[in-house]
DNA sequence: TCCTTATGCCAACGCCATTGACGTTGATGA
DNA sequence: TCATCAACGTCAATGGCGTTGGCATAAGGA
């Protein structure tokens, strides 16, 4: 076959898609992120992409290698997202707290993406600048190099990983959480305290957090330790 | 049809299948988990499993409802895994990093089951025993139990997060990985200390951990973060 | 002995990502 | 002006996936 070759150069012949549709990789890569947001991680696909664009699901790989290069994309985007309109306080923990909170954000509907931001470091542009910022942050907090770039590294990877893990949470349909609620707040109150007496005697506070995001507290402990480090 | 219907009682009646396997659920938890140890995440299908059990795919719905149900089980017993022959020394902070240690490296090779087993918290037995044994951990060590259910929460939470982002790193084929790396290494090294002066400051120590885990670390400082508190 | 039920197999459904072949277009340069 | 060529659209097909309906068979229980 003629090599479908993904060129770097801006394109400048068009041809309108069967709809009248003209194609771009920013449009292609602003139709994706809306049906992220709109049916979720799941409700992404390359058939469900190309009829959302009025196109045939082939055509997108003339502007994207894979599915996994397209999401590669929108990870890169979504930093900048993550980022926009945001600036430095000057107070280090209270700045990084704030791009922690919404690195997690914008990645919590997009899981894909969180996954190869953090597996396959490919150096993107938006990306490139987040963490110019992060690390910025903390060495003018103080921190010594390698210090600096070890809480990087676990600051960022944090925020990613629950990400993840959150948007697992949040894909699930309603009735599935709720069903699965119930079963958990059974479990739990049936445990006679002779055998589990620690699940017994906070059996409450347990259900009533079951369905928080921990990442707030993780972050705030990461971020007591590193201020902790500092003082040290 | 007639309802795929899961029975809850053992069974006794047996039928071997073609190749004279006898099916139990636990021989076929124990062949997905070789499975997944062998060939990674994406290596279990229902088709595989099927073969490797030397049946046919649709049979393994006769014992699980579906992949995510079988899944479920596999996640429960890597809880059992994890805790397998560890016994606790007393020194709370040493335990907890242990155990944060034990439960990342038993979901690395199965980050879908870490996904669904924070995500559909559903009381099975290994997971409800591993969560009486931190809480006790926790509560042993003097933490009110506010506080000890909320860092438990971090702490689970944050192990089985790291588990699926590492997963990712560890899924790749060593070409992509490092292809990967060398693109990073360029990138990083050309940007230049006026535009990206942080990162052109770091750039050795960004390159020589990039292929690092930063679970240790994070864990580390979550514990040093609690252990704070509890002193404080 | 017969009936029920558990459990196996097979074939099929509708989804998925990806690719090869082919047609059409617009820009380029002789 | 016009031939060439790369860009980029469509279509059809491939091989995988989870899942299910239908059917065959064997083990107990009556």
């Amino acid at each position: 076959m003629a090599k479908r070759v993904v060129p770097e150069t801006a394109r400048r012949r068009r041809r309108p898609t069967k709809q009248g549709q003209v194609l771009t990789h920013q449009l292609i890569v602003e139709t994706a992120l809306r049906m992220l947001r709109e049916h979720g991680a799941a409700g992404l696909t390359a058939r469900r992409l190309g009829l959302a664009l009025g196109a045939d699901a082939s055509t997108v790989y003339r502007y994207f290698r894979g599915m996994d290069d397209l999401v590669l994309a929108i990870a890169d985007e979504l930093f900048g997202h993550a980022v926009e309109g945001w600036s430095p306080s000057g107070d280090w923990r209270a700045d990084l707290r704030e791009l922690g909170l919404r690195i997690h954000n914008a990645y919590l509907t997009h899981p894909q993406a969180a996954v190869l931001t953090a597996s396959r470091v490919t150096g993107l542009p938006q990306e490139v600048a987040t963490d110019e910022i992060i690390l910025g942050i903390l060495r003018g907090a103080g921190f010594p190099d390698a210090d600096a770039v070890r809480i990087y590294h676990a600051f960022i990877d944090q925020s990613l990983a629950f990400s993840i893990l959150d948007a697992a949470t949040l894909a699930l349909p309603p009735a599935a959480r709720e069903a699965d609620e119930e079963v958990w707040r059974d479990t739990y109150a049936r445990l006679p305290a002779t055998t589990h007496p620690h699940i017994a005697a906070t059996a409450p506070l347990l259900v009533a957090r079951m369905n928080d995001s921990a990442y707030p507290t993780a972050l705030d402990m990461l971020l007591a330790s590193a201020s902790a480090q500092l003082r040290g």
